[in-house]
RNA sequence: AGGGGCAUAGCCAAGCGGUAAGGCAGCGGGUUUUGAUCCCGUCAUGCGAAGGUUCGAAUCCUUCUGCCCCUGCCA
């Protein structure tokens, strides 16, 4: 039995590069295009590279891949920057752009044409899929493949000029049309796009395709592990093939491993973005969402996240984690940091009928196992709330089965007396609205006398000393395990009641300093955290970030 | 003869020829002024299958099976 945790395949390629002297540094990179928000399956890589670099005290830079101006946007350049940033990591120097190598790019285009290994290509997009054969078949050469090396510097430089229309030409690297990787079948290199760069302006109106980026990039950056996922592997041959034939400063070398996936969660780009656009959810940032920023809003500590990436290893092979797994690092980060309040989600008025004048300062801690997190006040009145489902007047349930406030009967009021509850006040349709209760003398911080036996403990908020606030109560957004699998609609996978708005809510009256970006134990209840973009200054929002285990539910 | 990758428990995942780590979930029990936390115990005679090599195989060899990825001027 080891208290070590075992590395991973990539950690033991670094260890033994390093112990090699291959390298005297590790250098990665977590190089996301700017198309859209970046979700847990990102956060994965992200610590994967960053937790990599600082592992084996090296760097890891943050280089936005933007190849592709017309998918991109500085929305999203900005979004990322911020949840890359908030998931704890710092990245080496400035913030890279693929677009900032535009020009070395072009020119190590123009080296490959001047060697007799590039060719501008003039064949349509429908022709040019016919050339490249299929899975079975070889492609054939493309006619333009053997234009002279003169012609086709021409021809480049009449697209970089704009003399051709989007679509017109391409710049092919000159591999092998028969290739078994259909990436080797003379890959494009360039095409045109006539459009504004969210970085570059107009400068450019021909962009390199990813093959033709990603690898010199990571060259010029020093990158030495250049670590991408598994569909990935298939490009490599290609990321080597450039990396031999350009006059690159490095060569850098690309590993991969396999990406996250979660059960009950959708992590398409491009289903997240319908999700948004179509308004099933409240933006990107939908606490619901498996965006980071979404999980951020939710109130998931950064540090869950990563524990989560942690415990779910790297490997090769594809997987499916449970949420569970993440529900887990959620709840465990959370049940250390979050400072313990009480909120009362359905209140139902209690008058202790026993107590008179002026309010009882009670003390609590705020963590029941970290003294040094202090104490709270909460003021004990005649007349409380404590939660509807946590009275009954059914004398007939076992003390096993309801280890609450049952009509006759005592309940501790957590951090505050036991109390009795001997009468209840019905409206006319035969509604509880009141429970008259006595408390039983001298039981704060105290057993009770012989006699007096509490079935358990409740939370409750004094009914004249609280504030008031919406709770927002969360649910998975799929009912269905896999909502992307198979050919069924994802949309019809939706969960109907993954929100639940309860307004009326009474928080114990410290809540009413609540910070955005601050997690709270609502004990009994679950961890909550306000919600950063419906709070205002006169109505407190509360998102529940996650109910507390329970395993009593699915017993009884 | 397309190419590439992957198979260890319900879910992740160690293991690298010496007799199946760990985590999540589950189950049983203890502590508890949160039905939480915490603590203890339990959970693969078995490693996709079949052969073979070996004193010894999840690890090596052979064959087979299953799953994932690749035919964007996306990344």
């Amino acid at each position: 039995m080891s208290d070590t945790k075992p590395q991973h395949f990539l950690q033991h390629i670094i260890s033994q590069d390093l112990a090699d002297k291959k390298h005297t540094e590790v250098v990665t990179r977590f190089p996301p295009e700017p198309n859209g928000y970046l979700h847990i399956g990102h956060a994965k890589a992200i610590c994967l590279n960053f937790g990599l670099a600082e592992e084996f005290g090296g760097r890891c830079n943050l280089r936005f891949d933007d190849t592709n101006p017309g998918k991109e946007d500085q929305e999203y350049v900005d979004a990322i920057v911020e949840d890359v940033r908030w998931l704890g990591y710092q990245w080496d120097g400035e913030i890279k752009y693929a677009s900032s190598y535009f020009d070395t790019l072009y020119e190590w285009a123009l080296h490959l044409i001047r060697e007799g290994k590039a060719y501008v290509c003039h064949l349509s997009p429908d022709e040019a899929r016919a050339y490249r054969g299929n899975l079975k078949e070889a492609g054939k050469d493309s006619p333009y493949r053997n234009r002279s090396i003169e012609e086709n510097l021409a021809d480049f430089e009449k697209m970089r000029a704009g003399e051709y229309d989007e679509g017109a030409c391409v710049l092919r690297a000159k591999i092998d049309m028969a290739a078994p990787n259909m990436n080797l079948r003379d890959p494009i290199l360039y095409r045109i796009r006539k459009m504004n760069h969210h970085q570059t302006g107009d400068k450019w109106c021909i962009y390199p395709n990813y093959d033709f980026a990603h690898g010199q990039e990571d060259a010029i950056e020093g990158i030495t592990h250049s670590i991408c996922t598994l569909e990935f592997a298939d490009h490599r041959p290609l990321y080597d093939w450039f990396i031999e034939n350009l006059p690159v400063p490095a060569k850098p070398r690309q590993y991969e491993f396999a990406r996250l996936e979660l059960n009950y969660t959708v992590t398409s780009k491009r289903k997240l973005k319908q999700l948004v656009d179509e308004g099933h959810v409240d933006g990107w940032n939908d606490p619901r969402m498996p965006t980071i920023s979404g999980m951020r809003r939710r109130g998931y500590p950064a540090a869950a996240i990563r524990k989560f990436c942690d415990m779910i290893g790297v490997t090769k092979a594809a997987s499916t984690v449970d949420v569970g797994m993440l529900e887990f690092a959620v709840r465990d980060q959370l049940n250390e940091s979050a400072p313990r309040a009480m909120c009362v989600l359905q209140p139902l008025k209690v008058v202790v009928t026993n107590f008179d004048g002026d309010a009882e300062t009670m003390v609590q801690p705020v963590h029941p196992n970290n003294a040094e997190m202090g104490e709270r006040k909460l003021p004990f009145t005649r007349e409380l709330f404590i939660e509807r489902e946590d009275f009954t007047e059914d004398t007939s349930l076992s003390r096993k089965k309801f280890k609450r406030l049952v009509l006759g009967e005592w309940v501790r009021l957590r951090g505050a007396y036991i109390i009795q509850a001997n009468d209840v006040v019905k409206d006319s349709d035969g509604n509880i609205i009141e429970v008259h209760a006595t408390l039983v003398p001298d039981t704060v911080g105290a057993n009770p006398p012989e006699g007096v036996n509490p079935r358990g403990v409740i939370h409750w908020v004094s009914a004249t000393q609280n504030v008031d606030c919406e709770v927002r109560l969360y649910d998975r957004l799929f009912n269905d395990e896999s909502p992307d699998s198979g050919d069924k609609n994802f949309l019809d996978a939706l969960n109907p009641e993954s929100l639940q708005i309860i307004s009326g809510a009474k928080a114990e009256i410290g809540l009413a300093g609540a910070q955005v970006g601050e997690a709270y134990q609502f004990e009994r209840a679950g961890y909550f955290c306000l919600d950063s973009k419906n709070t205002r200054a006169d109505r407190l929002v509360f998102n529940r970030t996650i109910g507390l285990k329970d395993n009593w539910a699915n017993k009884v």
